[in-house]
DNA sequence: TTGTAGGCGTTATCAC
DNA sequence: GTGATAACGCCTACAA
């Protein structure tokens, strides 16, 4: 109607003219402010409707000088424990009021040098580092970072939430040796969260002054861990019980038991990691621990949220301890054995 | 050194300053202009180096007008396709120079009405609608929009890409047949992707003159589809063959196979859909359908582009034929059964 | 090749 | 409560 302006997007310009009030005025219902009178902001909220107004993000940012925004920098958005992470995350930024932006290491790596890289560039607020971080990402001034999980090396200054893996690789470890099995060994594969539940692994079997016995895979593969597996079998044929340092690397330990005529739990107990939805299926009932990966978010978003307030409390660390879940995959060696 | 704001990120003033050039001639080194003098040029980068700036994206698009950025709204960043698909587009679309920002209907709900508002508000040069479209996200305007999947509605002039379920469907079905199979099952979840495979298999059912069964879950889990086989072979006792709508649903019909007394594919045979990491692991070998997701994602990117240069062309539909998958959990009753 | 000036659409700071 | 007006940091003619 009053539009004069073939095909631009409203402004708030053409909002107020259409309102018949001043631009601030729009700004401020924009804002919800509660100094503007009812009948104005109703006039100011049809016009918007009525010229399909959306307010630009980037001016009012610029303006505004805030973003309200955090990043999230992700290994690879495929990993079954980001999914929680994000979940976890999601609820308590959220909740703070801020936006989630999530960049994976690949993603858009022909337009920024690197993840971060972006997430300074649009000004976002906070960020949450949930990768090993490459040597460029070390140097970050003025925004507050958390890192999640356990990394080779942490960016000066952030803080940290973490699943605690170690005390999971022994939960999962110690459950084996309670029930009975002392030839027990560890299919592992590659990543920081491997190396700490190998450890984990490590200290309950120098614990119980049984020899660890580890077959690494070097890839994160369900085919990598069958094969590790076949070979570790045929290499340690009195093995009674392995422990997978994920439920997928349990998948395909469980395919080589059966591959090599074993029956799970009767010949073998297995034990895997995540506590993920293949765990649960009816097909494997698989033991597992469960990482709680959402409480890490969660653990992580409040920090984040935390240190926004107050940019001096030193940095801290939050540990989130796993739980075992127990199913079908492990059982005793005594009763099942005879 | 010649910074005088202790705080503040430095902007393009602090660093024509540093560099002693104009602000113009840093904005230009910024965009890789080539009418730079290689002098300039490098001084320009050092002291982009020396003082840790960072381009203010929002101040880029405010005055440039361009974002050079897409959206993707997907139902739940946690399906299995939507990871193919995200695939595709990013490889596509960052090809053509547009990065990605992906929202899940459920994120950021609220601090925006939806994630097209979203991305409108962020200025979005395309969007990409990888889930049902709600009511409120039919009237979008100025920005092209291409649809991903079959849905039950359409976005006015979107174009569209997808999978060929229909066609998937009575591709899985026709393999059954064709192996001699006569009391085929069909094990479906919810979703219009299930509705289509559905559609597919009775197509082929009814070309085969054969009496269509489906089993419906009313949720998309693992559980539902093992309690609605486990009905379903109970009720159907001479059944020779499932066909369950997607692999996870599948694990669940090949766990109540197993708890029926049944082996696989000597008694049963079984197909799913997807062709997920699941289907192809050593313990299940599962015979599965390739929707090609990757393809229906590079296909909606290259739409995008395509109408991002020429807002004209009549709106398009992009079908993506699927590929059977063959592996171990299918066989022919006459061979098996004798 | 380099510099100048105006504007992009908001928010914020004032007066009224 | 409401309305001017000055930033915010960058891009883009245009001029030199």
């Amino acid at each position: 109607m009053t539009s004069l302006r073939p095909d631009r997007q409203p402004t708030i310009y053409d909002v107020a003219e259409h309102a018949r009030v001043s631009k601030s005025l729009v700004s401020l219902v924009l804002q919800g402010s509660p100094k503007v009178s009812e009948t104005r902001r109703l006039a100011v909220l049809e016009s918007i409707e009525t010229l399909g107004y959306r307010r630009s993000s980037a001016a009012a940012a610029l303006a505004g000088n805030r973003t309200r925004t955090v990043g999230v920098v992700v290994e690879d958005y495929r990993n079954v424990w980001f999914t929680d992470l994000l979940d976890g995350l999601q609820e308590s930024l959220n909740e703070a009021g801020y936006r989630i932006a999530v960049s994976d290491l690949q993603q858009n790596s022909r337009l920024d040098k690197n993840p971060l890289d972006g997430f300074l560039s649009m000004r976002a607020e906070g960020i949450v580092v949930a990768t090993d971080p490459t040597a460029d990402m070390m140097n970050v001034h003025d925004v507050p970072v958390v890192m999640v999980g356990t990394h080779t090396r942490r960016i000066p200054g952030s803080d940290v939430a973490a699943n605690n893996d170690r005390a999971g690789g022994r939960l999962a470890t110690r459950h084996l040796l309670d029930l009975g099995h002392r030839h027990i060994g560890h299919i592992t594969t590659t990543g920081g969260a491997a190396i700490d539940r190998e450890a984990g692994y490590d200290d309950a079997m120098t614990a119980a002054r049984l020899p660890a016995q580890t077959a690494a895979t070097d890839v994160p593969t369900e085919d990598a861990a069958y094969h590790a597996t076949r070979a570790y079998l045929a290499a340690h044929p009195d093995t009674t019980a392995l422990f997978a340092s994920n439920d997928t690397a349990a998948l395909g330990v469980l395919a080589a038991a059966r591959d090599a005529g074993l029956r799970v739990p009767a010949d073998l107990s297995v034990i895997g990691y995540d506590n993920s939805s293949l765990a649960a299926s009816h097909l494997l009932q698989l033991t597992t621990v469960d990482a709680r990966s959402i409480d890490v978010g969660r653990a992580a978003g409040l920090s984040l949220v935390d240190r926004l307030h107050d940019a001096e409390r030193p940095p801290g660390v939050a540990l989130v301890e796993p739980r075992l879940v127990l199913r079908k995959t492990t059982a005793s060696l005594h009763v099942r054995r005879g």
